[in-house]
DNA sequence: ATGGTAGCCCTGCTA
């Protein structure tokens, strides 16, 4: 079983692209985040004409999460227990969707973006990460192989990006979202493609601006992380470099695991 | 130099 993760920046904009990359790697579960699609907007019948039944949360008037699975979904779920709000009125801001998937319960998840260090929405990041925690560590210790994989907006380690110089009074690096992000593996999860693609120079971001990809200046911000029956499982996992280059890539490129059966 | 690029909510905002 073949399980990836994949902000894909527009699944409209991207859906030829997301057609052929699912054609040619074999991929059973994606989880993708930000589809900026409404319901009747989003390509149901493109992904289902392949093969795949897909659940999507449009979280945002601007966002979303989904997963595209061919080894069944059973079981969506939109958000966490308690998750923060945010907006003006106040809205949920769910920014996950899970499912089961042949087994395996798959969470896609699209951290939020802080923005600045001193911006509301950091602390709505921070925030959104505590309750994600508490989630997870209930999960951890489930039978249920699960993982919990998407965008997080996080460099966790100083090698994950292009220069510490460059971010460091800048979001993704700061101590308040690296400690967000380890208490999701203090929950009992781990990551697990880390392994298999070691850095340093090693990403899965790079800025449309300033030629970011052809000087490999990015960032890894895509994470795997798997509770302790699904990390047993994986026997191999990449970062799908390629899918950056040309005309009409996303800026994000997809990372991939593959499970023992 | 608050620039650059891409995508949508589209001449402004978000990433």
């Amino acid at each position: 079983m073949r399980i990836a993760t994949w902000n894909v920046n527009s699944i409209r904009s991207r859906i030829d692209r997301v057609e052929d990359w699912l054609r040619r790697t074999d991929v059973d579960v994606l989880a993708i985040q930000e589809t900026k699609a409404r319901e009747d907007q989003f390509p149901y019948l493109t992904l289902q004409a392949l093969g795949y039944e897909v659940a999507h949360h449009g979280f945002n008037q601007w966002n979303g999460v989904a997963i595209a699975s061919r080894v069944g979904l059973e079981d969506v779920q939109v958000g966490f227990e308690g998750a923060p709000q945010w907006g003006e009125p106040p809205v949920t801001e769910a920014r996950a969707i899970g499912a089961t998937c042949g087994g395996v319960r798959v969470w896609s998840v699209y951290v939020p973006n802080g923005r600045q260090l001193e911006d509301p929405h950091m602390a709505y990041k921070v925030e959104w990460l505590r309750v994600l925690a508490a989630d997870a560590a209930g999960w951890s210790t489930d039978e249920t192989p699960t993982a919990i994989m998407g965008d997080w907006n996080i460099a966790p380690h100083d090698e994950d990006v292009w220069s510490m110089e460059f971010y460091e009074d800048k979001s993704h690096v700061s101590p308040a979202e690296r400690a967000g992000f380890q208490g999701v593996l203090d929950a009992g999860f781990v990551d697990v493609v880390r392994a298999h693609a070691p850095g340093p120079k090693v990403y899965t971001y790079w800025d449309y601006q300033q030629l970011r990809f052809q000087k490999n200046r990015g960032m890894r911000i895509d994470f795997i992380l798997g509770n302790p029956t699904f990390a047993a499982r994986v026997e191999g996992a990449a970062i799908d470099r390629e899918e950056r280059k040309g005309k009409g890539a996303s800026d994000h490129a997809p990372v991939v695991v593959q499970l023992r059966d």
